[in-house]
DNA sequence: GACGATACGGAATATCGATTCCGCTTGTCA
DNA sequence: TGACAAGCGGAATCGATATTCCGTATCGTC
């Protein structure tokens, strides 16, 4: 399963054009966005990202894909920090943060974690997994209760997530929500 | 501003038929089921639906609106129920219920908190400010910290209803999820 | 510099769903 | 019961997009 040809060198450069215009515009508009708006922002032909990217969602997934990469990666190399506690929430924090920029990544982050989609999924349980082992030392260190399981905090995140993207809170408004939820996460079952 | 006419009876019947399918379908398949699963469900031709409703946006924003002034009554009438914290954490959590079976219910609550649509907004506000009068009372009962205000918990109960309608999460997970949500706000701000 | 093989651009096609239109049906009222 | 307005059904229209196709332009190699 080796590669199958070497790419053409203007083949490569557009195909990477592509990706980067489709961040950036899915980013901005949302999914919906149409191919040939993608196609004008990275100066192409519709016909070229076809030649590219089967389908709509083929090229949507590629980039949900790498995104997801980037965070497991950094998930992982906060996987030593110090804090733990701070490692958590702070990557937490990012990600509902990214979602009120980058729209278009909250839905398929829901489903990272309950979904079984092969492709996405790939990766969804790498990020989920990666994000679990802070949960983990997070709770090691006492900075997270720990009957918490990453499922809920998936959940929750997922939740937030969501709620960033379609309404346009300010930051002001997302930091007091998320550090509500946030006490619950610490909370030694007050009740 | 009166009735300009009363309706024949049978379109009486049909505008009533055509409500509840509309209802029904936009619950079961989301918001991007077609006027002809509609008509089809309610056993009447699309241009019937039409001279009821101008526009599809018009018939879902129908539905919102009954949606929104059942829960404003709900929580009206829970305003003076004993254990106040029972009643704001019951309520959130059906929201929360109905989400998860109604589709396309959470996408307009979260705007209810932010936006400023008018036909929708008038009786999302109206759900708004009973909602608060939960939240007002269960603080004072000292079952809700003090610091959150309804601007926040909407937030939240957008982020958790969202989720639950696009995961298809099983009730025990909601309600573990939930659970550390509600612990966040009874918290008394541990750390 | 010439020849394939690769890629490209973008017009044409296929689909799908909202909305409009109009001849036909039914309720209402005298 | 007959006339007429109010309603109805559903085919036709319009618009928006994804996706396909093919003549043309470019790259890599000799």
């Amino acid at each position: 399963m080796a590669d199958p040809k070497p790419l053409r060198a203007d083949a490569r450069r557009n195909r990477a054009r592509v990706l980067d215009s489709a961040e950036a515009v899915f980013a901005a508009a949302g999914p919906a966005a149409s191919m040939e708006e993608v196609a004008r922002h990275a100066g192409v032909g519709v016909g070229t990202i076809y030649r590219h990217f089967p389908t709509k969602e083929a090229l949507f997934e590629a980039i949900v894909v790498s995104r997801y990469e980037r965070l497991a990666e950094e998930a992982d190399s906060l996987a030593s920090a110090a804090d733990a506690g701070a490692a958590f929430f702070g990557l937490f924090t990012r990600m509902v943060e990214e979602a009120a920029t980058k729209k278009a990544f909250a839905d398929t982050l829901v489903r990272a974690g309950v979904d079984v989609k092969a492709a996405t999924s790939a990766s969804g349980r790498k990020l989920v997994h990666a994000f679990g082992g802070l949960l983990a030392r997070a709770q090691g260190a006492g900075a997270v209760r720990d009957d918490a399981d990453i499922t809920e905090v998936m959940a929750i995140l997922a939740g937030m997530t969501l709620a960033a993207e379609h309404a346009s809170w300010d930051r002001d408004l997302r930091t007091r929500a998320l550090g509500i939820v946030f006490d619950g996460l610490r909370s030694t079952r007050p009740r």
